[in-house]
RNA sequence: GGCGCGGUAGCCAAGUGGUAAGGCAGAGGUCUGCAAAACCUUUAUGCACCGGUUCGACUCCGGUUCGCGCCUCCA
């Protein structure tokens, strides 16, 4: 099967194939940057890395936008606060986050735009949209009036006929003509931060923002958009609107949205307290990467139930894989190839491309290599993994990290140098063979130490790095 | 109230109309001077509950129950 996915405007897990056949023009909602982003928040950033990575596996070429939301009510009140340009405090939380998709692993998308940097795009699509009549004014805010656009809700499946138009709504400051309406353009308040446009000064409403950088830098209609399933409705409701407002043309051919991440099966809530930030994490003594496998092992669809437990899972589970690996490039291997060990290698791999295509199934993928693994393992005990097995072993592990990321070790600054390594343990095992354990034992402590775990195996003593 | 999703072993979870993947933890074992390492084996007569359809259902249909999501800002 091909590469499917779930497109949330069909509901259908729908095969997808580039508009042009050759390069994916993806969008992304990016983080809003007011604060250090939460485990949940990475699920998404995660998520939108393995399907990147998964789309230039099956050989296509991306051109992938994300924005960084950089001016919002919350940032403005902060900032406001703090008595500091709005630049300060969001450049401070977004270079947070890019460290965070950094140390997740995460690839950068092609571009990642910042939406203030964009103001006189957004300012021409409201416009656009105003020469069409979708918009209204209403005390120096420019509204947009969602009965105009037929269609409205085919996103998030609402139904809107029952709406009635006309009937005014009074919402916060703003006099809105229907309660569904939303803002394109703000009118300034006080000492906000505020810019110059044809209707008045003032500033972007939020979802404008994603429409106007998506056309500008991917044109009308995108192959993907994603974003998380809160965003449906009723952001990506309204970049629809905005968007195919303006063009004409439909806007993004997938939507493709993640799951929630729930903590102990609840919502993450500050009232709970389980709100868990990569850094908290960290701090508890547990990896990025095994945060990384955890949000990974999940199919993008499902409820992620995370626990610290799993978490911990994780980290062995990384461990088993590394320790393969490990023994696949280390092990005395007798000459010669067995079939049985390529006819494994071919199934596995096999398996962990048909999981991933089937609208990016990673647990059946990762299930794929852990068998293999095990089996692999009883061959190599037994003496029936050979030689001229090795490469394939080694390739499917290496594709499968093309995807997962998880099997390099990151070598700490300031870590042991390799050759000094080998002289500790040089100098131990001819400790062992003159029966001098405890000096043995001295020299594995303080490798343990350095972070560098020593395996004694009938080939001799393997090492690693913690 | 409207629309939608889910309840699979101690934990995280995949899956199919034909008799339950995988990981972690637990138990047993191999190797080892020892081992905190590494590896192997094992672990759900049952997939929330009650009916129905079927030769056969965890998988389809109906009902019940529990949990969750969106409908307002939210990844």
């Amino acid at each position: 099967m091909a590469l499917s996915l779930f497109n949330t405007l069909s509901l259908k897990v729908e095969e997808f194939t580039p508009s042009d056949g050759r390069t994916v023009r993806m969008y992304s909602c990016g983080p809003t940057v007011y604060n250090f982003a939460h485990i949940g928040n990475l699920r998404t950033f995660t998520f939108n890395d393995t399907l990147r990575r998964w789309l230039r596996y099956r050989g296509f070429v991306l051109n992938h936008v994300m924005n960084i939301t950089d001016v919002e009510d919350k940032i403005i009140r902060k900032s406001m606060e703090l008595g500091i340009p709005m630049s300060e405090y969001t450049l401070k939380y977004e270079k947070f986050f890019l460290e965070d998709m950094d140390t997740m692993r995460m690839e950068k998308p092609e571009k990642i735009v910042r939406a203030t940097e964009h103001i006189h795009e957004m300012v021409d699509l409201i416009e656009k949209l105003q020469v069409k009549g979708y918009t209204y004014d209403s005390d120096g805010s420019v509204y947009y009036r969602i009965s105009k656009f037929e269609g409205y809700g085919k996103l998030s499946h609402h139904d809107f006929s029952g709406i009635q138009a006309g009937a005014r709504v009074d919402n916060d400051e703003y006099d809105k003509d229907d309660a569904r309406d939303f803002v394109l353009w703000k009118a300034r308040k006080g000492e906000e931060p505020a810019w110059d446009a044809p209707f008045g000064a003032g500033r972007p409403g939020w979802h404008i923002e994603c429409s106007a950088m998506a056309m500008k830098y991917l044109g009308d209609t995108l192959d993907i958009h994603t974003g998380g399933v809160d965003l449906a409705f009723p952001h990506h409701e309204n970049e629809i609107a905005q968007s195919e407002g303006a063009s004409g043309k439909p806007f993004a051919r997938f939507w493709v949205h993640c799951e929630h991440l729930h903590v102990d099966m609840q919502k993450m809530s500050k009232s709970l307290g389980n709100i868990f930030t990569l850094r908290d994490l960290v701090e508890l003594g547990h990896t990025p990467e095994a945060l990384r496998f955890v949000l990974m092992s999940v199919p993008y669809r499902k409820k992620l139930n995370f626990t610290l437990e799993s978490l911990q899972g994780a980290q062995t589970s990384i461990d088993r894989l590394r320790n393969y690996k490990l023994r696949i490039q280390t092990d005395k291997l007798a000459e010669g190839s067995n079939e049985a060990v390529t006819k494994l290698a071919t199934e596995a791999l096999a398996k962990f491309e048909a999981s991933m295509d089937d609208d990016l199934n990673t647990a059946e993928a990762l299930a794929a290599v852990f068998e293999f693994i095990r089996e692999t393992n009883t061959m190599l005990d037994q003496g029936q993994f050979l030689e001229g097995n090795r490469a394939a072993a080694l390739d499917l592990l290496a594709r499968f990290d093309t995807v997962f990321d998880i099997l390099e070790v990151k070598v700490a600054a300031g870590g042991m140098e390799d050759s000094a390594v080998e002289a500790l343990i040089a100098e131990r095992t001819a400790a062992k063979k003159a029966k001098q354990f405890s000096r043995s034992d001295e020299i594995r402590n303080q490798l343990l130490e350095a972070g560098i775990v020593l395996e004694d195996t009938k080939d001799g003593v393997r090492w690693k790095r913690k």
